[in-house]
DNA sequence: AGTCGTTATATTTATAAAGATATGACGATA
DNA sequence: TATCGTCATATCTTTATAAATATAACGACT
């Protein structure tokens, strides 16, 4: 039995907690997950895709894929683009992409509600 | 205003749902994504990682990394290994491992839920 | 001593994801 | 019509992840 491998302890005192992540999907395909919201606030507020992606540390490109997927699955736009024009255009958000904003907030409260009450169930 | 651009609608019918993933985590470092508690069941019914993984359909060497990240993150061990002897080695799950699967499913059980009640919210 | 199937690790090869860069279209405004 | 900043896309490069392959140690058993 020399050969058995006991693989010992890295933390003793058990710090486990109970992670997790959420997204909305659309027939399988997630949509929206943690960044996108964040996102939207940022388009929101600063009336463009390529100055939220900078606010986010996003490239533009990254942050445009994002956008035209969401896009792409819901049943009215999230957003408005316009390129060209007085400030050589800009995006606006969608009442629609306002719901889901506000949704998206308060499940993730809720979400990190069940989360605690999970760890705290792992560790007694 | 010819510029415009409105992105058109995929899913009339919005068939939206919350989906999630849930992991155990220790200190910030994860280490039971999806797949390792199906291994560790496996391992229990098989007795080998090779075999589990097989089962899996699995590399060893992805197996081994998971339950390799595993078992160094729990105080206890949750599995002994042996190479040689009767039939080649062979691996048990401890009884740590054991209930950290019960537990899993108990958790996913609650999570399944907690994602039916949003998505019901999601779309009334 | 040689065989066997497993654990454990190293090395290499493919594949995929991410990042960087470049380019054209657009339209109000000057 | 020339300029501007943004949207949108394409291409290339880099990085990271995953898969495939190879190899050594192990110990009961014959």
């Amino acid at each position: 039995m020399s050969a058995v491998t006991i693989k010992s302890l890295q933390h003793r005192g058990l710090p486990f907690q109970v992670g997790g992540k959420l997204w909305i999907e659309c027939k399988g395909k997630k949509f929206f997950g943690p960044g996108p919201v964040e996102l939207l606030e940022l388009i929101q507020k600063e009336g463009s895709i390529i100055k939220a992606a900078r606010a986010m540390g996003l490239s533009y490109k990254k942050a445009w894929a994002i956008i035209d997927s969401a896009n792409r699955m819901t049943a009215r736009p999230l957003v408005i683009t316009q390129s060209g024009g007085k400030k050589g255009g800009g995006t606006l958000v969608t009442d629609e992409a306002k719901k889901l904003i506000i949704y998206h907030r308060s499940l993730r409260k809720r979400f990190e509600q069940f989360l605690k009450n999970e760890t705290k169930r792992l560790n007694r």
